[in-house]
DNA sequence: GCATCATATGTAAGCGCTTGCATTTCAAAT
DNA sequence: ATTTGAAATGCAAGCGCTTACATATGATGC
């Protein structure tokens, strides 16, 4: 009689279908080596018992989890979840799981979240972005678990990642914004203190301003969180600024939004009064009114290669290869053509 | 020399200050009773060599992860991601991490995640809705692992549930539109299959054209899966009925942001042609124009008091108390009061 | 009828950790 | 000086599983 105060066990199965326990292993993991009576006997005990393997036991057996990691900033906004989506899609085709942790924008809540996942014996992890502290390479060296950087791209990054050129993809928009006439730029980014897709993101912005002869510095960022709210709150302080800006770039779609919220608090019209884009193209750039200019990323697109690659560096025990998918700027009704008097 | 081949172990670190592994151990869980001297050698190891527990082999040892395992229909629309993040940080204040898997609305796959996430060790899991294979609940109370279902309630069920009552809720907001002289009412609902939820929201909305004495038939809702490109084809469709719907009720906001863009490509103005209610008030509801009326659910409140009851299940090892939380109609601007002649 | 071999099953070690119990150490009390 | 007990540490079993190796069972060929 087995303990009833606890999970069944494959000793349970054992004693119920009479064989030995590695007989139920193999049932379980190799059924070919099992003759067809004794594999119907120990079916019908699994069944019964509702026994389900203990993964951490089967786990210091084999070392392998089949399971990946991921950590993302955070759920609130849809930016990761697409991808992520895919991600776990794909996985699952490869007979992944994926787990999912979420660090809050914190570095340090980040690094405990690596952490768990690695003990808790992730075969691979899905890191966003490069920007993190190198003790946290250090570790994942010497753990020696594969993992990948994605949502961005950095050729001269020491670690494999599969993103795009955030850089290059604000450098295109901007490039057009000031085509269209645009001459006062402002712009809205997330905090870059840990985050090099933000850092990039301006630095792209200021990229072109400097290949149409504008000075950089009058982009003055201001950073704020990524959210609807300080989007909004950002926005009125930037039409404060003499001369007003007559396009506001944002750092992404969630913080274009809270623009266009603080615009219509403020009475301003967009695009007629000021222009205002986003950065992702998630749905939210749709569904805003007006319809937002941003860039598209293939979300969906890097998850799915992300998985790919993440599985090949595990199964066959390589480093990764980084890849840069590329992104465009999608306009919509959100910027306006500014007619300029000269230059 | 440790096998550099691998990550180090409780063994290693022993072997390096010169202390039994169990004086290691000791170290980590209960740093009290090691003497400083060795504490400060041991932790000297540790930090050395980069070890980090392994918490398949502990968690064999103890029986505990301090992990919840939360598994959620989708992450692609935002319905899951404020109430998960506030469960997440709820949990974090107790020394619980949580991990989160997503069944794509599909209950072969959550069914999958379920086992996954148990006999990861999960020490306690979150579900969302009641909706499940029986089977599944045998093998939870056979597994003995404690369980809580959300965003939903009933207290019929011999399940604890933390949520809210979907069907008064939808039953509140309807019976407001009809008090604004509604009485084509037309409604596009989630699947309805394996999904409580929208049922109960289904019949809330019968229950308030009852009520009012209006045939609960001719809602005759339209399921489609929660996405915006669905309920912008659904709202089509019902628009082509006859008479034609003055109010559309959606079953989400997602969906009834959706309608809102067929209702645009129809021609139709809103709420002026036709209105359109949502359900959930997702920040999308606000960011959509006009702005939906819809149903404010408390889903950070719904998050916290999840983890609270979750830990003080496992903690106390007892039963969960269910609990029911207000929901409210918020008015915006979606909704149009119609002059009724008569009645 | 016996060696040969493929097939089916069992035995037991080991994965990395915790923890009850045993042992050692050492200071305080007698 | 001896006893006593608290404090510090070690020993070793056991958590549930996999798997190399050993063993048993028949069928096959000579």
């Amino acid at each position: 009689m087995r303990d009833l105060d606890s999970a069944p066990t494959l000793d349970d199965v054992a004693n119920a279908a009479q064989v030995s326990t590695a007989t139920v292993s193999r049932c379980i993991n190799t059924p070919d080596l099992v003759s067809k009576p004794t594999r119907d006997r120990v079916n019908a005990a699994i069944l019964s018992l509702g026994y389900t393997p203990n993964f951490a036991a089967r786990f210091m057996a084999v070392k392998r989890t089949f399971t990946i990691g991921a950590i993302i900033p955070t759920m609130e906004n849809a930016i990761f979840a697409r991808g992520l989506q895919a991600f776990q899609g794909a996985l699952q085709e490869r007979g992944f799981t994926m787990l999912v942790a979420s660090s809050a924008y914190n570095a340090k809540a980040e690094e405990e979240q690596i952490r768990t996942l690695v003990a808790r014996g992730a075969d691979g992890l899905l890191l966003i972005g490069h920007d993190r502290d190198p003790a946290i390479y250090d570790y994942l060296a010497r753990q020696q678990v594969p993992f990948l950087v994605a949502w961005s791209y950095d050729e001269t990054a020491a670690v494999p990642s599969i993103g795009f050129d955030n850089r290059a993809a604000m450098r295109a928009l901007c490039q057009q914004i000031i085509a269209m006439g645009h001459r006062d730029i402002a712009m809205i980014s997330g905090v870059s203190g840990q985050n090099d897709r933000a850092r990039m993101r301006i630095a792209g912005a200021r990229d072109a301003m400097v290949a149409y002869g504008l000075d950089p510095d009058s982009l003055a960022p201001i950073e704020v969180p990524y959210s609807i709210a300080d989007g909004a709150t950002a926005f009125a302080g930037l039409m404060a600024r003499q001369p007003r800006p007559s396009v506001v770039l944002c750092g992404n779609d969630v913080l274009a939004v809270g623009a266009l919220r603080g615009a219509r608090q403020l009475g301003l019209t967009v695009p007629a009064d000021v222009s205002i884009t986003g950065f992702d193209d998630i749905e939210l750039a749709q569904v805003a009114s007006p319809e937002l200019t941003t860039v598209h990323v293939p979300h969906r697109k890097m998850g799915e290669m992300a998985a790919e690659e993440l599985v090949a560096m595990i199964e066959e025990k390589r480093g990764g290869i980084a890849h840069c998918l590329a992104t465009s700027v999608v306009n919509r009704a959100s910027v306006a053509r500014i007619p300029t008097a000269s230059d």
